[in-house]
DNA sequence: ATACGTGCAAAGTATTTGCAAACGG
DNA sequence: CCGTTTGCAAATACTTTGCACGTAT
């Protein structure tokens, strides 16, 4: 049996290293940044993000880390309507959150609502639908642009 | 006044007059093409259909179309999380549907929850968030995949 | 007549792939 | 050691843009 982890990106090593996989500099590099991101990231903040931060890793790498991230299912992509993908950590229960998205500057928010994710569920029950992942991305105008 | 239209493809032809554009060939092409189809379609998908109808048009004006449609929200945009940008009429009322996407075969069907709906919108004025439109999609296993 | 619309080809982005060298276990 | 991983560069896929010609009003 496995332990309990503190952090996502902890978590997240283990099961990569338990799919026999080898955990090295790029992918750790990977899992640790996005980790440590309140919202969704693209592969070009991440490739960003780690090259400021001292890492050297090819785009490339950064690629296919997120590839195996979503297969494994510890990762979500998002598409925001942009055309750019971006990546989260597939959050359980509570941090579990959804996109604002405004219109006219592209700025992005995070939202949970309880209610909606009752909804989501109910919907799928209905569907009868093998759901293991689900996406809501509402588009308006934020604060400043309204 | 205006009077009412019958068809998606109808009013958004005439909205796009009444905006002073001169709907020639390849824009209504696309707009009488999307008006026909049960649910989203990519720009070669559009493009591939109205060939196939033996109109000829550039892929270049199906993408311009496009774009005009969903700047005057006469069209949505809709991302799948295959990369590829969909398309469909802006529906209004009962017509609203959501997608339902097979991460085995990619498989995309349309689905309707009235709980749903009310859900987001209850959640978009809770957040007092102006929205004006807004994207669901499900992943799980078709009925074939499971 | 005169803007706007269109098709083609070229350019631009985001993402993927081939490959030889580096690396982890 | 040996198969995986990595970075680079080239290739690909989707979308946008420049431009000369066509067309609606």
């Amino acid at each position: 049996m496995s332990h309990v982890h503190s952090t996502w990106s902890a978590r997240a090593l283990d099961n990569l290293q338990a799919e026999g996989l080898r955990n090295g500099g790029a992918r750790r590099a990977v899992v640790e940044y996005l980790g440590a991101q309140p919202c969704c990231r693209s592969a070009q903040e991440i490739f960003d993000g780690i090259t400021k931060a001292g890492g050297r890793v090819g785009i490339a790498s950064v690629y296919r880390a997120l590839d195996q991230l979503v297969e494994l299912r510890l990762a979500q992509r998002v598409e925001l309507g942009d055309g750019i993908a971006r990546f989260e950590p597939s959050h359980t229960g509570g941090e579990h959150h959804h996109h604002l998205v405004c219109d006219d500057c592209g700025k992005v928010e995070p939202f949970s609502d309880l209610g909606l994710e009752q909804a989501l569920a109910d919907a799928a029950r209905r569907l009868s639908y093998g759901m293991h992942a689900h996406e809501v991305v509402l588009h308006g105008n934020c604060d400043d642009c309204k």
